[in-house]
DNA sequence: TGATAAAGTTAGGTATACCAAACAAAATCG
DNA sequence: CGATTTTGTTTGGTATACCTAACTTTATCA
């Protein structure tokens, strides 16, 4: 195999390849100790996984030496950070997670979705909050619904009359 | 370890209780080949999966008998039941993923969202069907959005004079 | 520069989860 | 009932991904 995508590699050396990402725009380069460090494992275990990234193509690596992703590597560690950001996001700010747990979650489910449901997701945030019956206002709503709250008539009917006369303010 | 819960199992044995669930529900008990080819895998490893599911007392289960889930692991298999359920009419109600791409994505999702986060994708979901300002109709809004279709002034302010009509409507 | 500390590698071991293929038990049917 | 098919188990092997601990290389600084 020539060319990898996403797709092609184990959740394992997806992390790996986002890890170098985010130590290399830190630090320029990566090392041993801080891919260890970052995700929670010892030397030992990098060390065989860099051989392998190295053989793909997707990362350039010397023993002893530092370690830069290539074109290839860059590509799908910046495809992996996009869908984590994506996901967390969601999670956060419009399921109002607390950031721990919906970075957490994110962790996960980067290597769980595809890019056409990241997408679908992408769209759809901005679709909340570019639609003129949505909006940040409307996320707000969502805590009280997630707390149990039952709004009445008159609130429901007050808010509808924001959310008009917000849309005719914008305008102007 | 005396009681498990979905967190302490791989995400295999997770799709072990899952497919078994699944099963038993439309055959009465499960039977090694069923769950093999449920999980596209040969009946071999299945064997092994089973005898460490019994092990942990997540499934009634003797050499060469039918197989159904105990109590517990009728519960860790309705969570991950429940999750993938949620999450797939996530991404095909709302996000509009044809059926097939949905599912799959649930099919790993499942394994990567915990409790919390799926709870409030429920309540989520709930709050757009229930909340005046968005509904069915506003979830339609977002093919053409996702189309890549602007919507006109015109357009937005019809949208918002039908969606307040439907609300005064919906009080008598 | 040369001892010491830090960083990186290697080798051997564990656990999971699968396959392939030989084998054993159970079910089916003439 | 007994041969044949179906179903289930066992054994040995592969691949991933991690660990521990001994070892090697590189960096630091007195």
């Amino acid at each position: 195999m020539t060319h990898f995508t996403v797709r092609d590699l184990s959740e394992s050396m997806q992390d790996y390849l986002e890890a170098i990402l985010a130590i290399q725009e830190k630090n320029q380069v990566a090392r041993v100790k801080d891919i260890a460090e970052k995700l929670d494992i010892l030397k030992g275990s990098v060390t065989g996984a860099l051989k392998n990234l190295a053989e793909k193509g997707l990362i350039n690596y010397e023993p002893y030496s530092f370690i830069t992703l290539t074109e290839q590597g860059k590509a799908i560690a910046g495809e992996i950070t996009r869908r984590h950001r994506v996901i967390r996001d969601f999670l956060q700010c419009i399921l109002l997670m607390d950031p721990e747990a919906a970075d957490q979650n994110a962790c996960r489910m980067e290597h769980a979705m595809d890019r056409e449901a990241v997408n679908r997701l992408v769209a759809f945030i901005e679709y909340i909050y570019n639609c003129p019956r949505t909006g940040a206002d409307w996320i707000d709503g969502f805590v009280r619904y997630f707390s149990g709250l039952k709004e009445n008539e008159k609130d429901c009917r007050a808010c509808l009359e924001r959310c008009v006369k917000k849309y005719e303010k914008n305008l102007k």
